[in-house]
DNA sequence: CCTACCGATCGGTAGG
DNA sequence: CCTACCGATCGGTAGG
């Protein structure tokens, strides 16, 4: 039956790919061959290439599907009546959340981008490119309006992007506060930061 | 002449360090082959081995050079006599100029560290460990003379640090602020988003 | 500093 | 999904 066929083959694609994403995550992109992942997924490292095409197709699943996730979320944002400070305030809950529970893919979308290969390398640097360019858009928004601090708003992305991906360090600490505690934290710390007067 | 000698050998190393951390900090160290550093040296592969003993010294040489200097850094304002909030600040605008100056080899020393080999790595990350609990430590000084608002001081410490990492997105734009501005903006946010009340 | 070369490992394919 | 194997490239060495 073909649905069953494309349900296994999708299944076990998504496996290697939730592998892959770890040992992207721990040894880079570079570091990682074709026959670790095999041994990881169970099987000889020919037997991958019933589900993948290249190593490159496994780094553009993860890469795009990350691209993907924070672009809708932003329009969505974006179509909300809120305040400026309220969206930023949820656009930043929404990346420490994504960057807790779903670590290894955003993680390796975050950091081993470069190794894309060139369609995708050139699509991917601009999605990011105009993700961060919207991004700056309502924080200059959210300055006009008198809600946010005079600051430079491609400045203050890249400090919120960035912080954000210092949560890898508190998944590799021993003694953690809980999640909620590190949003909280977080947000008072970088929030507080940007908000007028 | 040893002098001479000397000289020599140690000017010719700094080149071939410098240009691995160009190409470490571009391709990544996994991805950067000898071949392709020897080149940019303008030497053949195996002449690199005349100057150095392996790939991985040229990383440990990075890694830890780098290591030393904010070690030092952190020590000299650990023992100066200002409040925590000025010390927290010094420290922050030492990160921010030399991830701004010394570009190449600190953004290496911060991503591609995990590529050291045993006695090395473990040494590595037992340093970095001492510095970001020492630089918590002038946080939590600073929460109990109520300078600084109550906040996790290791998450302040993971924002502060990381977001200085952002500084390479900004190395990478083309309409730069100046690197004046670029620090004073970084400091509104962060500081701002640490000072109490 | 170069030529010549090493064993190991890489991503990927053929064929069953 | 496996065995067997490919050409390419890797870090590094010998010898001059």
């Amino acid at each position: 039956m073909p649905t069953i066929k494309t349900n296994r083959n999708s299944t076990k694609k998504e496996v290697i790919i939730n592998k892959a994403s770890k040992l992207f995550r721990e040894k880079g992109f570079s570091a990682t061959s074709m026959r670790d992942l095999a041994e990881n997924v169970g099987v000889e490292a020919a037997s991958l290439y019933n589900h993948i095409q290249s190593k490159a197709e496994i780094l553009q699943e993860i890469c795009f599907r990350v691209a993907n996730q924070f672009m809708t979320y932003l329009e969505e944002m974006e179509n909300s009546k809120t305040s400026s400070i309220t969206k930023l305030e949820s656009i930043l809950r929404f990346h420490i959340q994504q960057m807790i529970h779903n670590y290894e893919s955003v993680h390796v979308a975050d950091r081993e981008w470069k190794h894309l290969t060139d369609p995708y390398l050139s699509n991917y640097k601009t999605q990011r490119k105009v993700y961060r360019q919207r991004l700056a858009g309502i924080i200059e928004q959210g300055i006009q309006k008198k809600e946010i601090k005079k600051i430079d708003a491609p400045t203050a992305v890249l400090i919120m992007l960035h912080a954000v991906s210092g949560i890898e360090s508190w998944h590799r600490s021993k003694q953690k506060i809980s999640a909620e505690l590190l949003e909280e934290n977080m947000v008072m710390i970088l929030v507080d930061g940007l908000r007028a007067s």
